[in-house]
DNA sequence: ACTCGCTATGTCCTTAATGACATAGCGTAA
DNA sequence: TTACGCTATGTCATTAAGGACATAGCGAGT
């Protein structure tokens, strides 16, 4: 195995936010995707998920969260479109910088619990 | 069921230590209570969890690790039992460093999610 | 008016995950 | 030598999750 330059953080956390809403790395990998495509369906076909499956996660984020995650319009020349809302870009803020503290926070242990799958 | 006075940490982190390896909250706590009762089927009554299940995933960790995390015996008075390896006392031990140290780390970020959740 | 690409939603089928139940084998103590 | 409580393993049914398709509606541009 070859060195990485961008190390792929170990932990990926998910989150239990009360009730039924969690959060975990597919829903943000998701969220950011679409952030940058500008569109649903465009970040499903990138991240090779139905459309459908997209829609649902960002569905029950919607739901679960008091305020959207996402400004979608369906129409207009190029049929439309999703943009996050500053509470969906808050979002995969939040959960960036947690996951960077927690792979940098925790990288003692790591060592340990890798040390003890292969020795 | 028993009470717990301690706070349920908001992050109980997944990690996946190669391969087909991986290491959650579940197979912890499993061992963890196998470890306090002395047997996986006890362990398995108190988590309410079938015998078959819990077998299945100390065995998926017996396999996956170079040597097993229990020491287990069939048959004698009591029937046999099962008890932690130092491996396996290892795995909990640094599980729940890692715990407590991402929980402690992150509880900045923590707080701008949780409030991103419920404002 | 028609087209296009998107959002939004319903239905169905297949497959993976899980639980329930059954059973064999073991060894110590009575 | 019998009984007991455990480990170890197989089989089967049920359920939950995921994927594949289908379809309606929207609206700016041509």
């Amino acid at each position: 195995m070859t060195t990485t330059k961008t190390i792929r953080p170990l932990v990926r956390p998910r989150l239990y936010l009360g009730g039924e809403l969690s959060l975990g790395p597919g829903k943000i990998d998701l969220l950011r995707k679409i952030g940058e495509c500008g569109s649903i369906s465009a970040a499903a076909r990138e991240l090779g998920v139905p459309y459908k499956r997209a829609w649902l996660l960002i569905d029950t984020l919607n739901k679960g969260f008091p305020s959207p995650v996402l400004d979608t319009a369906a129409g207009g020349r190029s049929g439309g479109g999703a943009r996050l809302t500053p509470r969906g870009a808050a979002l995969v803020a939040a959960y960036d910088a947690l996951e960077s503290r927690l792979n940098e926070a925790a990288r003692k242990e790591l060592r340990v619990l890798t040390q003890l799958a292969k020795p």
